[in-house]
DNA sequence: TTGGTGGTTCGATAGTTATACAACTGTTTG
DNA sequence: CAAACAGTTGTATAACTATCGAACCACCAA
């Protein structure tokens, strides 16, 4: 048929599964547009902006890189973080062909 | 600019966080999924076809449908369901705009 | 009415998870 | 080396939630 091949290998069940998670937490979900902000976000910041602990936001951050929404790259002393855009976008076509019907 | 204004009006946070939450469970998701695929789909079915009890099935729904991701209509001794496709894509579109980035 | 079927609500339980503190690793600077 | 700073990990706890059985409500048919 014509329905063209998806360019992204479709989403797995686990990870489909750990976005959908990993972005239904309101606090994760402002880290991540916080990250999406500006161009990279030192894991420092992050932990001023929100009045959390460290570890706490160390554990989400861990939570949005295993779900593939986020990459992480060592700068030295400091952890530098950005968006996976790819991953978000696969996610919401994803979400859309599973449920948003044939229109 | 050229970008047109939403038609929609864009999700309250309140909303956005119960949409999130009730995408984030796979049962759910499968229920919806599983909605979105006929035209409409009585409660009673959806027990059969997933190894759940009816109490599990009412539960999930009513979140589903309190994130207005369903609608739900009494047809006599069984209640129909029906994807919101407009608040799915309102939540796609949300999600890509709070995490998309400029990109 | 009585019964039967479809769905909801209640109460309890088990599993998950967000959070913090403390201890630890890693890095930079004296 | 030691000290200071950035992040991670371990442990514990509190809050949340998925699940079920049972009781209940709504509708339909005798």
């Amino acid at each position: 048929m014509s329905t063209r091949p998806p360019t992204r290998p479709a989403l797995s069940e686990a990870q489909f599964t750990l976005i959908g998670k990993a972005l239904a937490d309101p606090r994760r979900m402002a880290l991540l547009e916080t990250i999406s902000g500006g161009r990279e976000c030192p894991c420092a910041r992050l932990g001023s902006m929100f009045a959390v602990s460290k570890a706490t936001i160390s554990h989400h951050m861990k939570e949005l890189v295993t779900a593939g929404l986020v990459e992480s790259r060592r700068e030295g002393q400091y952890v530098n973080y950005c968006v996976r855009r790819d991953t978000l976008q696969a996610y919401t076509a994803e979400l859309l062909r599973r449920a948003g019907g044939k229109g």
